[in-house]
DNA sequence: ATTTAAGCGAGACGGTACGTCTGGTCTTTAT
DNA sequence: ATAAAGACCAGACGTACCGTCTCGCTTAAAT
């Protein structure tokens, strides 16, 4: 199992733990953009070129840090009904968003606004992983029929975490396992009032007077 | 045509016009992050000083610049139903934001990320205009009958703006008109699958009578 | 006598004397290589950006520090007697070597040996003007009828100063006023035994028994 | 002759062969300053850690290639005249200063500017040897009674040295073996006139008892 | 033949300085 | 009074090099 580890001194784990260690403490404290690389380095008790050596800028130790910090795996709720699958997975989202680890999170939307690069690899490393897990939920809905099957997951996705990542962004509204649950509850139900028949494009096909 | 007011000189509005063309300008080519004060003022033809004497940062002139440089009053759609009002917004949002102006956006959520005050600015001089207009339309529905008046409206706007807020931020998946209609769709009409009763906390409340 | 200085603020001249006692300061007591320019803009209360942007770099803030150091003028002895002259030169010279200010002589020929172009400047901004001190009393020499006037003047300073100067920078031997009237003594008398009669290539025109 | 050489594998002469040859070839090239200890390694195809083992530092490295990098041995011209023997040895000095190693040796004595044990050192295993060898050469001179047997042969190999070196370090002016051969027969001959008696402070005292 | 002590290549590490850059302030002169 | 010009301070950035250290392999003397 150990493989052979290459010849010379070996990349310090301790040096590595320690930067992903302080760098978390610190974007704990305060933004990303006000943590400098100096800062990480002292508190690591590290060289800063050590940091340099590993990754290319300050964003991406963050990232790892950032990552690292994440122990929980994504959790795929199995309720045995999607509508409580989705409540429970976004409620633990938003516990996620509502810890320390929210405003990192932000952080790195925030820095991904000036660096594309940046930002395509935070959705790689970060988002794609939550979404993957989402996306299972959706398809055995699908599966036993609770939801409607033409409707792109990719959609369904953005219409749950969307509300959720605008609050926590932009702080206009509250963000809460409660709120987290009425996103949920309005999005399967919709918004037409029950009974009353829709009148745009779609007469007939998606008419509500269910309880057939 | 210089009338003669006062002493000093007075060309405070020629420079504050210029101040913000320039950043505008500078705006629409690189992220704010990139965009100097230096940079602004030899565009403007202006002083440093001279912006720091009207405007307390960086971001606030970028702020004014944003806000100047939108002409176009929000349009509140009515076109007697609600749904097509929201599309037909939410399409005209989506439009915006596509346009050189939706990245600027993007950059002020990021700002917003490591300056709280100015995140809380943001929201006052620019977003909330938006979901007043919003707020009116969904209104109309209500009285109309068409949407279901138990749900609180900050939450549908959320829905609305989130999905495609969230796409414009992260850049994961497409954005456009199209999405656009997807989304008030999607949304009016609920994820359940036509036809199929919902089981979970609606019945009677957040029993399962499962498997009828 | 007031020249129109230009519009903005004026170059802190404050600043610019704080730099250079600071850096001739410091030169004092370490090599140029040990002194950094943190530690002069710390020293002088003065922004680094301060420093390169009227200096491209340290050495060159320590050569306008060095010449600055130099109040006295370069004296040109008139004693009637060109080798009392160049004996008087000489021991000043040798004075100045011996003060600190020696010491940071050496480091600029030092630095001149990995940066060609300083070389260059030092010579002209030091160099050359003590040269030209010496030419003029060899002229004078040559003018009294006392020296040689077919040698070559950058010779005679080389051969006085060059002595010194290795002195200096190598420290194999003393250096001192005493050595310095030696050095020209016995310059000024040649090496050859007294009324021994040269065998080499200049037989007859160069020979000795003079008072014919 | 083989002494016991320890327990464990023996140095390897391979290894400081290749040291010293690289460093040599990169000193060729580039200052001292401009070397690195890593170049030097990797052109080596050798450990750093290899070289630290043996040299405390790169400066000594580099010492050591430069001496070895002399072949020729210091040769002590006998031709039956001093000026003409010092005019031999300071041709061959200069052409070995013009030579790369001459910039070499700048070098060193720049390095010693700021590093007063290894400038001693340096003193040690290059300057002195060919000092001795001058002192033969000046020690002959006396024996044959050409020169001044008064004069301290150390102000003489200064007199000598210095210049060449002075021009070496400065670059001021030409440095070719002609001008070697001028500061010999200048220093031989004198700066003074020939019939001209000095009237300086050495009438009596140090005055040439000419003997006509 | 086996042990064992040293040497070695690879290469990571802490420290320190470099020169650059930007944000926001301050000073001087011109209008 | 207010503007333009532009110098100024603070402090972060990422890079470079030095000399040290650690690892695992190799060599050769000593057992």
């Amino acid at each position: 199992m150990e493989e052979p580890r290459g010849r010379g001194r070996h990349r310090s784990l301790e040096a590595e733990a320690s930067i992903l260690k302080a760098t978390l403490y610190l974007l704990e404290r305060k933004p990303l953009r006000k943590v400098s690389s100096d800062a990480i380095a002292q508190r690591a008790g590290v060289s800063k070129a050590t940091i340099y050596k590993w990754w290319p800028n300050k964003t991406l130790v963050a990232l790892d840090a950032f990552l690292a910090g994440i122990t929980e795996r994504v959790a795929i709720p199995d309720t045995g009904s999607a509508e409580q699958d989705f409540t429970q997975q976004l409620q633990a989202l938003v516990a996620f968003y509502l810890s320390p680890m929210g405003k990192i999170f932000s952080q790195f939307i925030a820095e991904g606004q000036s660096d594309p690069d940046f930002l395509s690899l935070f959705r790689e490393r970060f988002l794609y992983t939550r979404r993957d897990a989402a996306r299972i939920m959706w398809q055995r809905g699908v599966e036993r029929g609770e939801v409607c099957p033409e409707i792109d997951p990719e959609i369904v996705m953005d219409l749950m975490y969307g509300p959720v990542i605008f609050r926590l962004l932009v702080g206009h509204g509250p963000l809460s396992e409660e709120e987290a649950a009425t996103i949920v509850r309005t999005l399967f139900k919709g918004l037409r009032k029950s009974g009353h028949n829709q009148l745009g494009e779609t007469l007939g096909e998606a008419s509500e007077p269910q309880r057939s």
